[in-house]
DNA sequence: TTATTACTGTGTACCCTAGACGCAGTATCT
DNA sequence: AGATACTGCGTCTAGGGTACACAGTAATAA
């Protein structure tokens, strides 16, 4: 697996016809489906027949799925706008709050980015960004690469989260929420619990809930250390 | 999409010849694929040859792939082991470590349980048993569920990386830290964390780590609601 | 006992997917 | 011009999920 074709591009060579498509049209059709339908609909006879091509014209530009969903996945996410704040606590929540929004704008990259895959610079942009905020004394190396992956599993978990309350069409939750009535003996302290949630009013919150907590702990150990 | 085979599994029809396999048997031969060859290599024809039958046979068990995979989620996942310790910090801890354990025995199970998908009894034990440990008076309904979140986040997100970091061919973590190191203009925060990392010898305690960080936030949220 | 019914396992068929390969046409360099 | 090397396409293979009809079998109804 080479991953250099999201780090330098393709070498535009001087002979031949030139390319009609390119890289950036490719990819930006195979997003334009994966928001629609999802990430299982991006087939390179569909991507090529959004753009008028046959499917193996594509394999003039991409040596093949993975790859293009690797494109896919590094423009999709794109990068993390600068922050302008100081205070590392809010820079970070913002840093956060970005990230979701990418996500959630583009839900098929939380499948995309699963296992062992080529990472692009794009994605270690992000990285690059949080480490950048993060306050360098007080942490690790380790610690703050650990700060990361707690941070962006928050996010992740919760993208994942609206991605299923999004669904409309089936409602998988009213069934679930059925089988647990049915079932309410075997699982009192979840009925209980949803029941007491349903009627206090802080639905949605989930996200600035964790991000607190994460938050709020990461600031009794650096504050801890800093003394 | 129903859901109901997880629940209430199937009615044994009294005519006709006697089933030969088994829901369970198909699950494990599903399981014991994923877990030696990955998620893809679950294929219907796959898992019939190994029992010694035909693709087709399973279709007498198992409404489609989909339904197969959550049979195999739902039986890979398990249910947690009961904890007698009684102070709900270590008792979370505790808990996590074991989800954490089954989500490393299975890798798979992490793709497996993106997106909107029906959800078995199994599952919703590992909710239970985690909100059987939580204490009720300090948070509010919503606030327990999203406690469990955060954590299940931490889990899979430390369980991705360990999956990542455990692909052994290819090397793919080789190759970006060498397009890190061609391009450590741009990723100035990222290289020197890394390198700081390299030395400061505190692997592998990511899950800690950001465990111990949520925990104390979630303390510290506990404790100001007591008083 | 026999006829009916309902179930199991299988063979065949269809459609969709990723991708290998070779061919025709075209733009550039020698 | 001729050679070279590139683009886009048509064809082909291997494999995936699943619909459907058929033969065999076990339990029930007549």
């Amino acid at each position: 697996m080479t991953i250099d074709f999201l780090w330098n591009g393709r070498a535009r060579p001087t002979r031949g016809p030139k390319p009609t498509l390119s890289l950036e049209r490719i990819a930006d059709a195979g997003i334009a489906i994966a928001d629609a339908e999802g990430l299982d609909a991006v087939a390179m006879q569909r991507v090529a027949a959004d753009l008028g091509f046959t499917k193996m014209a594509l394999y003039r530009y991409v040596a093949g799925k993975a790859e293009l969903v690797a494109l896919m996945v590094e423009r999709a996410i794109g990068e993390p706008s600068a922050t302008d704040t100081t205070d590392w606590r809010t820079a970070l929540k913002e840093w956060a709050h970005q990230l979701l929004a990418a996500h959630l704008r583009h839900t098929w990259t939380l499948e995309a980015t699963l296992g062992p895959r080529p990472i692009g610079p794009n994605e270690l942009g992000w990285m690059e960004h949080a480490l950048s905020i993060l306050p360098t004394t007080g942490l690790t190396g380790s610690e703050r690469l650990d700060t990361i992956a707690v941070l962006a599993g928050q996010v992740r978990a919760i993208a994942q989260q609206a991605m299923v309350s999004r669904h409309p069409e089936g409602d998988i939750t009213a069934k679930i929420s059925d089988q647990l009535r049915r079932h309410s003996d075997r699982f009192p302290a979840l009925v209980a619990t949803m029941a007491a949630a349903a009627t206090d009013g802080e639905h949605d919150q989930a996200f600035e809930f964790g991000l607190d907590r994460i938050l709020d702990g990461l600031d009794t150990l650096i504050t801890q250390r800093g003394s």
